[in-house]
DNA sequence: AAAGTTCCTTAACTTAAATCAAGTGGCTAT
DNA sequence: ATAGCCACTTGATTTAAGTTAAGGAACTTT
């Protein structure tokens, strides 16, 4: 467990005795798929650490509808910007996507402990200033982009985190990416099925080909280019 | 300027001597109505307060459209979470509301001071972990709720910041507020006209009056009470 | 006071995406 | 195998909100 723990950036800067005191707080925790973690509006006391499998957490409007607002994706830690709000609850629900293997962490103490490690306060302040810029790109997709500039622009960045590549593997279910993106199954399909038509892509199953990266990037109506790119980096040492 | 400084929530747990320094990197400055602060893409250096009127901050599409992201009232503080990031940019642009005095303060300098005080890092890290939050509720809005709905949310939060009162004015701009809400200014007029005639409101100018508190609520679609307070407090001493 | 602005409203019309309603093809489990 | 389930597709239709266009009210500015 200790060691699964050091290997989070979130956790990387505590001393031994640290992360001892956080794993004897700890617990392992494995969900079955579709199964909920927590839902919005319970008391906000831990936070979580995915160890395998992948969580997705979501909104759900009072009739039922569902927008999922982040997948959550091994080594990554989740609901951990909670801990500084006073009578925390989740702004989400969290559940399953397939099998998936957690570790739980005290959020009190965890808070606590973060009193003795700036490191980890600058860290924590990092990765809540990078969600929020991710965030804010979110709405202006929403408000200022069509769904096919959305689906364009999801293929261009996870591209990227594949190297590059003008080949990708769908990671999870077309339903769940449709979800992400704010768009209907139906009409996901319709917008795949166009871009195919249109020479733009080539979609088999799960597999996606870029054919005329060109259009696509067109498509995705990228005003600047420092925009796409998601910089999975955090300052160190300001300074 | 050290005063106006002490009075703000981030920095009030600062020694005199750390906002002597932020003090003396600081600089007073003055926006007429509509003038533009920083634009989305602009190196981040420095970040800013609100003494006085108003700022709006925007995404701007390619094609000239936008969408305001939030609207900072005096005493507050914005574009701060940047300094913990690597190389950073504004996310948005920045534009006055009217006329605007603001003081701007070195980021770096800043971040590099905060390593000396873990209270002003909780205070950050409860103000970022607010507005994250506030971020996803407005994604949930966006992407799970109407026009109408959004209105009526914006109506009922705003009658709670002025004490519960059963009537408010706005604060700016109609057009302000719509785009705030991702509606277009005719579609703004349409659906204020519509609760006029459905007698759930009455609009005169920038005053409205609630006439029927329930079918608010009713039309804002609250599934849970919570979630519309937006509590403004942010844990001071976890544990 | 006349002429411009800027902001807001109203009306006619268009459109992107949702909804409703069937399918299809691939699984799993009996 | 076959029945059932699930994820996805496809087509027909509806609808919320955007677009275009025009006018009005409250201001500045000259």
């Amino acid at each position: 467990m200790i060691e699964e723990l050091r290997g989070t950036l979130l956790l990387s800067r505590l001393s031994n005795e640290q992360l001892q005191r956080v794993a004897r707080r700890a617990a392992r925790l494995r969900l079955d798929e579709g199964q909920a973690l927590f839902s919005q509006g319970d008391t906000a006391d831990r936070f979580y650490l995915v160890i395998r499998g992948r969580m997705r957490l979501f909104r759900l409007s009072p009739d039922g509808a569902e927008k999922i607002i982040e997948v959550v994706e091994p080594g990554q830690t989740f609901a951990e910007a909670l801990m500084f709000l006073d009578a925390p609850r989740y702004p989400v629900c969290a559940a399953a996507l397939g099998k998936v293997e957690l570790i739980s962490i005290d959020a009190r103490d965890f808070a606590r402990m973060l009193r003795d490690s700036v490191d980890t306060c600058f860290i924590m302040l990092g990765a809540l200033s990078q969600r929020l810029r991710s965030l804010v790109r979110e709405i202006d997709n929403l408000a200022l982009h069509s769904a096919t500039c959305r689906f364009s622009r999801y293929l261009l960045t996870h591209r990227l985190a594949e190297g590059q590549a003008l080949e990708l593997d769908l990671a999870v279910r077309k339903g769940v990416i449709a979800s992400c993106l704010s768009i209907k199954p139906e009409t996901f399909s319709r917008i795949e099925k166009d871009l195919s038509k249109r020479g733009v892509i080539a979609v088999e199953g799960q597999h996606v080909i870029i054919k005329n990266l060109a259009a696509l990037e067109d498509l995705a109506d990228l005003g600047d280019a420092w925009e796409l790119t998601p910089l999975p980096c955090v300052a160190k040492e300001p300074g």
